[in-house]
DNA sequence: ATCGAGGTTGCACCTAAGTGCAAGGTCAAG
DNA sequence: CTTGACCTTGCACTTAGGTGCAACCTCGAT
């Protein structure tokens, strides 16, 4: 693991584009560990483990708010116990209710899509008629 | 069903805020059926309907510009079968694939809280190390 | 010394689905 | 005829996660 990227090897390490990595920093996420004489950011290999973790939270649902938290704490240390597994059981309701309304909602639409087909086209907007009812 | 709402009597019979259904004229999905004298808009029973369709059309995952697709056509005439059954299918297609992820994520996680909660909490955030790895 | 690739900053813009506000017009009751 | 509730318009702002651009700077190679 090298240990002085600039921000466009950085970039292409994590695969993310180096106007998004700008972004991180602004909104607090990621800080370059170092600046060049001419002002060029600087980043460890650590800056790249970063990266990876931050889209590996947003992969599973977490916001980039959410991730701040996880990488440290209001006072700027590492996040307690406490924090971590609040934020993890948060996430876990809301997917579990993300994914009972979207069963649900996957049942209305094989209904309708199921008219739809039986109806043999003569009057498969009637559909929209159906949904309206729900 | 009453066939001269105000704003304000739709709003409150559709459940929806007065600023939505100006939003909603804004971005051409319901206009006023006419205009009072002092230019007030006036709704008929229908507008009613259609707000509910709305409504019931955005709580199973179609998005305001699907929802226009789903009441007319690109010339202003009823959306043709085909029109209809592709969106539903696409929007269950959709579904499907969001179902596969949360379920993805939601192993994930769960295995980070039984890590989280078999860590005795001496070392918890090793969870957030965890993560990292994915 | 100069050229092009890549870096810097600040600022504006994007989508989606609204919300908020100000300045003014209307309506019904008292 | 005034008061208060409701309506009108236009414009700006919101959240989240970025993208795009202009103007300028730096670096390495030729």
């Amino acid at each position: 693991m090298p240990n002085d990227y600039t921000i466009s090897q950085l970039a292409k390490a994590a695969e993310i584009p180096t106007t998004t990595i700008r972004y991180y920093e602004r909104i607090g996420l990621v800080e370059p560990d170092n600046r060049s004489q001419g002002n060029y950011r600087l980043y460890s290999g650590e800056s790249l483990n970063k990266l990876k973790f931050i889209r590996a939270s947003q992969a599973i649902g977490f916001t980039l708010e959410d991730v701040k938290a996880l990488l440290s704490d209001d006072d700027g240390s590492i996040p307690t116990c406490d924090n971590v597994q609040s934020l993890i059981e948060e996430r876990l309701a809301d997917i579990e209710q993300r994914l009972k309304d979207l069963r649900r909602v996957r049942k209305v639409l094989k209904n309708a899509l199921e008219q739809c087909q039986t109806q043999k086209k003569t009057d498969c907007c009637q559909v929209v008629a159906e949904l309206k009812a729900q």
